[in-house]
DNA sequence: AGCACGCCGACT
DNA sequence: GTCGGCGTGCTC
């Protein structure tokens, strides 16, 4: 009797890390000793190499050709690293995002996991001196001086040093430590990677205000059910208390809380205060961690064995057993977008990701976002200001300085300088904002007007007086101040506009006396200057603070009564629908630096547009007020969260391959059903030229969700079988944070 | 994306 | 005579 060849087993759909939009059918391992789950990692034969993928479906039968199929060659896991409700979560992140599966997976997987290394909370390396080499002479290395130096370094570290360490101190440690390992002169250890709980007894919780107590409530009762909670609160409002008495209940009923917060949000005071209120482990997942450490937590959490998890963006798809609760602070940053490959929302899948779990998820910020604030109008999300505590943080008042034919000293108005003198007098202290690095903005030549351009992108060269050097904001391209006009060969270069340094000069000259903190990216490069500056702040050695939007987060500065927004007006004449929306937040939260009870702060907005109704807003009322307004402006543009877009952008060195490319994709889609949906463009970018790039976008704006995932269900996919973008680069952004 | 195959110009 | 340019096709 004919019987067919063992082709009848199950097909493993595998998930690889390349950039096709769909998965790979595979033959199960030719010597398999255990069951198949979707979630677990397996070693496959791609092409001629082999890739780790992950194996997402069990199928019967698969459609490609039986010659065609090779087996897998062997499972990775012999559990799944993510369990089912991560894995449909991950499902639909790749159809919601219309981005290939394979590194949709991978971005859900630490580094290390992307290679063979194997799952598990291992504890992380330390290497120190032993018994016996502590009591070495250096005589015993005379013949070796690699080994004596890092022999140095270990005495430096008699608690043991980590391996992440000894890769910033010494270059290829690793041969020479194994040699003296070999001696039994160094020893090595494993440490676990999570962050001891604080010594000290935990923290009592405050009693609540009545609005907190709703929020806490709210959570505390309706835990095993789906819910968003928008908590707006000013700084000083108790956000954070409401963040961890909900997470107390929660760890009350053995369930794990997750919590994310932006890219630089993750500052150490969170941190103690999160350790000082629980004595459990906290398993912190941001981006100066190593590929071993944030394998550990990942895994840590991932085991249940971390009840806390604090993370960036890319922690929303960290697998937790026991997840009981999300939390969003400051949910309104733009850092929770990914701004490129795999651009997702870290703040949407993680309200994705409650529902499907059915749990709560709380997004919190002094200033909500938009959407969110959309959101809970429309009742999808319960909403619930937070009142400023009586007696406490005073709202500081704001005013409107109409700077149009002040007298202007460096960008800084004269009534802006007499108010300065007059806080720094009464022993406050000053902050100015400016969201601009450097020097001046560009170099002018005052005899023929050329202006010092980027050879590689359509801007202008920063000028940084100090180095003496023009920097390109956009691609990083550094070269000397040219002695002389290149186009003219004038000696008369002038640096026009006002950043920063250029600021913190004027103010240096200005107010000799006192001293001026700069805190910008420039200024904070090297490791520990961030906090030398914060502290010279604190100490009050530094009186006036001049800083970008780094001063916008996380840190507070009691003592400053005085706050200077430089600039408010690059951000209302902005092509970018959003960026008025992102002042005003910037505005509010610089504000929500300053002062405290006893020394309300006062703040100061220089502008050129005093009667701006969205400005005037935000400063005779509050942030809700400019929201709740801002918001009508988008429904009469039609513009998200009234509308939603998604962003076809493509780039290339060469000029016409991006408008060529999104030329023919605007005709594929005009091919397929498309009513509803408007297509814009294609058009090149505001910044047309970019690092060399040329680059290009098509904008498909829809009344209706549901209408333009129907056209890009069918259209991504057709966009890869199209020739000439072989010739671009090309990306499909869904709900895009900036349309440039 | 990576990687091979394949067909046309300037070099040991 | 070859080395190598990047156009084209393929990955279960």
């Amino acid at each position: 009797m004919l019987d067919f060849p063992s082709m009848s087993g199950p097909i493993l759909r595998i998930a690889i890390p390349s950039p096709l939009r769909r998965l790979f059918d595979y033959l199960p391992p030719l010597r398999a000793e255990a069951g198949f789950i979707p979630g677990q990692r397996f070693l496959v034969p791609f092409g001629r190499s082999r890739q780790v993928g992950i194996l997402v479906a069990i199928a019967d039968h698969s459609e490609v050709p039986a010659d065609k199929l090779r087996p897998a060659l062997k499972a990775l896991d012999r559990e799944p690293l993510f369990d089912p409700t991560l894995m449909a979560l991950l499902r639909w992140a790749c159809d919601y995002y219309h981005h290939p599966p394979g590194e949709v997976f991978t971005t859900a997987l630490p580094v290390a996991l992307r290679q063979q290394r194997e799952a598990g909370a291992r504890g992380i390396e330390h290497w120190r001196l032993s018994a016996t080499g502590r009591a070495l002479s250096r005589e015993e290395f005379r013949r070796a001086p690699k080994q004596l130096a890092l022999f140095h370094l270990l005495e430096e570290y008699p608690q043991g040093v980590s391996a992440a360490r000894l890769d910033a101190e010494f270059e290829s440690w690793r041969p020479v430590i194994k040699r003296l390992r070999e001696k039994g002169w160094v020893e090595v250890e494993e440490r676990p990677c999570l962050p001891e709980p604080a010594a000290q007894p935990a923290d009592t919780a405050p009693p609540l205000n009545p609005t907190q107590q709703q929020a806490v409530t709210a959570i505390g009762e309706h835990l095993h059910e789906f819910q968003a909670l928008l908590i707006e609160g000013v700084t000083g409002s108790g956000k954070t208390e409401v963040y961890l008495q909900a997470i107390d209940k929660v760890l009350a009923a053995g369930c794990q809380v997750l919590v994310l917060v932006p890219e630089i949000g993750l500052t150490p005071q969170l941190l103690e205060r999160f350790r000082h209120r629980f004595s459990l482990p906290i398993a912190l997942l941001h981006s100066g961690l190593n590929d071993s450490e944030r394998l550990c937590a990942w895994s840590m959490a991932r085991e249940g064995l971390a009840p806390i998890v604090i993370g960036t963006r890319s922690a929303v798809f960290t697998p937790m057993p026991k997840l009981g609760l999300i939390i969003v602070d400051e949910e309104h940053d733009a850092s929770f977008k990914q701004q490129e490959g795999f651009r997702y929302s870290g703040r949407d899948v993680a309200v994705v990701r409650a529902r499907r779990h059915n749990i709560p998820i709380v997004l919190g910020s002094a200033t909500p976002s938009l959407e969110s604030l959309h959101n809970a109008l429309a009742g999808r999300y319960r909403h619930l200001a937070l009142p400023e505590r009586a007696g406490t943080a005073v709202h500081p008042a704001i005013h409107l300085l109409d700077v149009r034919q002040q007298p202007m000293e460096e960008g800084l108005s004269a009534p802006l300088l007499k108010t300065m003198q007059r806080h720094l007098d009464a022993g406050g202290q000053v902050l100015l904002f400016l969201n601009r690095r450097g020097y001046a903005p560009t170099l002018l030549c005052h005899d023929c007007g050329s202006v010092s351009h980027c050879l590689r992108c359509d801007a202008h060269m920063t000028y940084y007086a100090r180095s003496g050097r023009m920097r390109c904001h956009h691609c990083g391209a550094e070269r000397p101040v040219p002695p002389q006009c290149p186009d003219c060969g004038s000696l008369d270069l002038r640096p026009v506009g006002q950043g920063t340094e250029r600021i913190e000069q004027a103010l240096n000259k200005l107010f000799p006396q006192t001293g001026v903190v700069r805190i910008d990216r420039d200024s904070t490069r090297r490791k520990g200057a961030l906090d030398a500056l914060l502290a010279e702040v604190h100490s009050g050695e530094g009186r006036i603070l001049i800083g970008t939007q780094m001063l916008a987060k996380g840190h507070h500065f009691p003592n400053v009564t005085l706050v200077g927004i430089l600039d408010a007006d690059q951000g209302l004449f902005s092509v970018d629908f959003r960026a008025g929306e992102r002042m005003a937040q910037l505005i509010v939260q610089v504000a929500g630096r300053a002062g405290r009870a006893d020394k309300p702060g006062t703040v100061l907005i220089q502008t050129h547009v005093p009667d701006h109704p969205l400005l005037r807003l935000l400063v005779e009322q509050d942030y809700a007020h400019f929201a709740r307004a801002a918001l009508e402006e988008r429904r009469a543009a039609q513009m998200p969260p009234f509308s939603h877009l998604a962003l076809l952008r493509a780039e290339a060195v060469d000029k016409q391959a991006p408008l060529t490319f999104l030329e023919e994709a605007r005709q594929l889609a005009e091919q397929l059903p498309h009513e509803g949906i408007w297509l814009l463009g294609p058009v090149p970018a505001p910044m047309e030229r970019r690092a060399g790039r040329n680059r290009a976008q098509l904008l498909l704006q829809a009344d209706d969700r549901r209408t333009l995932h129907t056209l890009l269900n069918a259209w991504a996919p057709q966009l890869e079988g199209v020739k000439s973008g072989r010739k671009v680069r090309w990306s499909l952004d869904v709900d895009p944070g900036e349309l440039f």
